[in-house]
DNA sequence: TATTTTTGGTTGTGATTGCAACTATATTGA
DNA sequence: TCAATATAGTTGCAATCACAACCAAAAATA
């Protein structure tokens, strides 16, 4: 146990950092230039999009976004604020709520997708060959297989 | 122009991004419950100590670590402040500063190491065969040989 | 059932980030 | 040479983040 990494590990993973590091910077500015909000709504909005009519737990979308617990809870509370989702009391557990997604925000994820998706394609997309990013994914899901959601 | 991104290419990004927040998690929470200073730190201690002797300007290591100019100035303040580097007059420039890692900033760099590089192999090489690395590293650099200084 | 422990979520507070505005020096170009 | 512009870095401020402490309900245990 306790192992070094090899170089190229190490050389991985910085590659991972700064690649998506990169990315970010490009999704998020892009959004913000066309006054749309940060890709952390997006990508909570469109999870609850995706169960729409059940609505899901804070600690549900936590596992997915893997956003941690005070962050999502006062994320929630903007995207609350914005009209973008309701919390509604839940009636199996009193501790929590149910999120779900209100037409104004299927409507920003509308609005949002064409932008994103840009981007992603154009400094993504574009500079892979299709089958570079299957295997792409591929890998990186083996890495997120550990993942469990974060306290 | 404006094509789509493939649903792969969309899926793609989405597990870059998952997978790097979930090691960069990982990695943070491991340096700071050793008490060390956050990645960030360590990437930029990393670019000076390759330089040891010549030292760095900002807007070089913010070419290198992709860090935004203000980011960065106050998080050489901080290292300053902690004598983990020094900033020097620059002469060939009268608004730049030349920084360059101290003898404490070394030292850190090396306490963290064994912390840092135990969560990537456990988290990350492990998990990974060697060539499935390799091919990684490649794809994504492919990825960055776009990447320019950020503003 | 009563007590303890765990879980879901919120909140106070200080640190960090992002944006925009700013200073100062360098570079360009008329 | 002198004005205009670009570049390097800093700073004020508001928004966001991380940590810890907290509350309330649920689950586990006695």
């Amino acid at each position: 146990m306790n192992k070094a990494p090899t170089k190229e590990t190490m050389e991985g993973w910085i590659q991972l950092h700064r690649s998506h590091r990169y990315l970010l910077e490009r999704v998020e500015s892009a959004l913000k230039s066309e006054g749309l909000p940060p890709l952390d709504w997006y990508d909570v909005l469109l999870e609850l999009k995706r169960v729409k009519k059940t609505g899901l737990r804070q600690y549900e979308i936590s596992g997915k976004v893997l956003l941690n617990k005070h962050n999502l809870s006062r994320l929630i509370d903007r995207l609350e604020k914005n009209g973008l989702v309701q919390r509604n009391a839940c009636p199996e557990d009193g501790r929590g709520n149910l999120i779900k997604i209100t037409s104004a925000g299927e409507k920003v994820l509308k609005q949002a997708w064409p932008v994103y998706s840009h981007v992603i394609e154009e400094s993504f997309g574009t500079i892979l060959k299709s089958d570079e990013i299957v295997e792409l994914t591929r890998v990186l899901s083996l890495v997120l297989g550990r993942a469990e959601r974060l306290t």
